[in-house]
DNA sequence: TCTGGGGTCCTAGGACCC
DNA sequence: TCTGGGGTCCTAGGACCC
């Protein structure tokens, strides 16, 4: 170790952020098993957002149906979601972390954001921000150490809750070698098996992986991608580049499943007015519409189309009818969605870094 | 009494042009 | 009668993240 500064990546990550912003406002509910997730009504078709550390205890976590959640957790406490206190309280956090001496903050997300600074005593600037935070907002941290963006964020798991991990070009294959690719950032459960039919089932495999059987499996970007991974590598320079949205989107989940053209029909066309009052706000024009379709359960349906110059009702009605046709009477739409594509200025597109993300 | 809503990026294949 | 190669654009779909 030498007393040298150096650039160093840090992830801060709130723990369980949207359950502790809601003790702080119902300080009765501190200890208790806490659900917060779609309207508060275990009733209603909707999933958990977050799970206090008590309520996980009883097997709830995020992504969860609310009602079965309920069902595992009967004495739980279910709040509703309120994204303007998150947002609120997530202002707060971002604007403590840039007030840190040399930092450059990346938001990822209301919760989280990369952190670059250079200094020859990281642990030590970890711990200055989580007091930070804490004592600004009453809120509590992890914070993940890294000499690359993946590698910080992947520490913070090792860090939770309250805590912090440093993972590096030294400790990576100590560390990760053994676990299972799934546990890589941008590995899921599909990449995972593909993987696996590769006889790629560890990180420390995945790092040695033969580069051209995976170009020819996952394609040039995502095969050598992929591979870099599993050696924890990547950028390592934080960007704090304001964030541009590429585009805006509107779902919305029926309580009672949509069955024929006239109720699929008007729900569209009220989604499409949204997403285009979103866009209209960005002051950018309109290059596509999209419309996703979900039937119940696991099967979606997808049309994109670029529309030429401003939204044309008739294309998107028009592409509607052929979903509504295509439709079979036995599979009841669940889901629907309309996402809409803004036109982006040149300098905005990045694609010049080597990863999925841009990172 | 199963499955949100908001995003990101990549790939394959067909159409079309020269 | 037979059939290039390269490039771009568009659509559809897949996968992942918080």
């Amino acid at each position: 170790m030498s007393d040298e500064s150096r650039p160093w990546v840090l992830h801060v990550d709130m723990d369980q952020f949207i359950a502790a912003v809601e003790v702080l406002r119902h300080p009765e509910l501190a200890g208790v098993p806490l659900i917060v997730g779609g309207r508060g009504d275990p009733t209603e078709r909707a999933v958990v957002s977050t799970a206090s550390y008590e309520a996980r205890g009883f097997g709830v976590g995020s992504g969860m149906p609310l009602r079965i959640a309920a069902r595992k957790a009967p004495t739980a406490v279910i709040l509703p979601v309120d994204g303007p206190a998150y947002t609120a309280a997530s202002e707060q956090v971002m604007a403590t972390l840039r007030d840190q001496p040399g930092a450059v903050v990346q938001v990822l997300g209301w919760d989280e954001a990369f952190v670059g600074v250079s200094t020859d005593d990281p642990e030590a600037y970890a711990r200055r921000t989580r007091e930070a935070v804490l004592e600004r907002t009453a809120l509590h941290c992890s914070v993940g150490i890294g000499d690359t963006l993946v590698r910080a964020k992947i520490a913070t798991g090792f860090g939770k809750p309250r805590g912090m991990f440093r993972l590096t070009a030294e400790n990576w294959f100590e560390v990760m070698g053994e676990r299972p690719t799934a546990e890589l950032w941008g590995v899921g459960s599909k990449i995972s098996k593909r993987l696996a039919g590769l006889g790629i089932r560890t990180v420390a495999e995945l790092a040695v992986a033969d580069e051209s059987a995976m170009v020819a499996e996952f394609g040039p970007r995502m095969g050598l991608w992929y591979a870099q991974l599993g050696r924890g590598e990547g950028a390592s320079i934080v960007d704090d580049t304001p964030w541009v949205a590429r585009g805006h989107a509107r779902e919305t989940t029926f309580q009672q499943d949509l069955t024929t053209p006239e109720q699929i029909d008007s729900a569209i066309r009220e989604l499409v007015s949204q997403v285009l009052k979103d866009v209209a706000a960005e002051g950018r024009p309109v290059v596509g519409l999209g419309l996703k379709v979900r039937y119940a359960p696991f099967f979606t349906k997808t049309f994109t189309k670029k529309i030429p110059s401003t939204y044309d009702r008739d294309i998107v009605l028009g592409k509607t009818f052929e979903l509504v046709a295509k439709m079979e009477p036995d599979r009841p739409i669940r889901l629907l969605g309309v996402r809409a594509e803004m036109a982006m200025p040149d300098d905005a597109r990045g694609g010049h870094t080597p990863t999925r993300s841009g990172w």
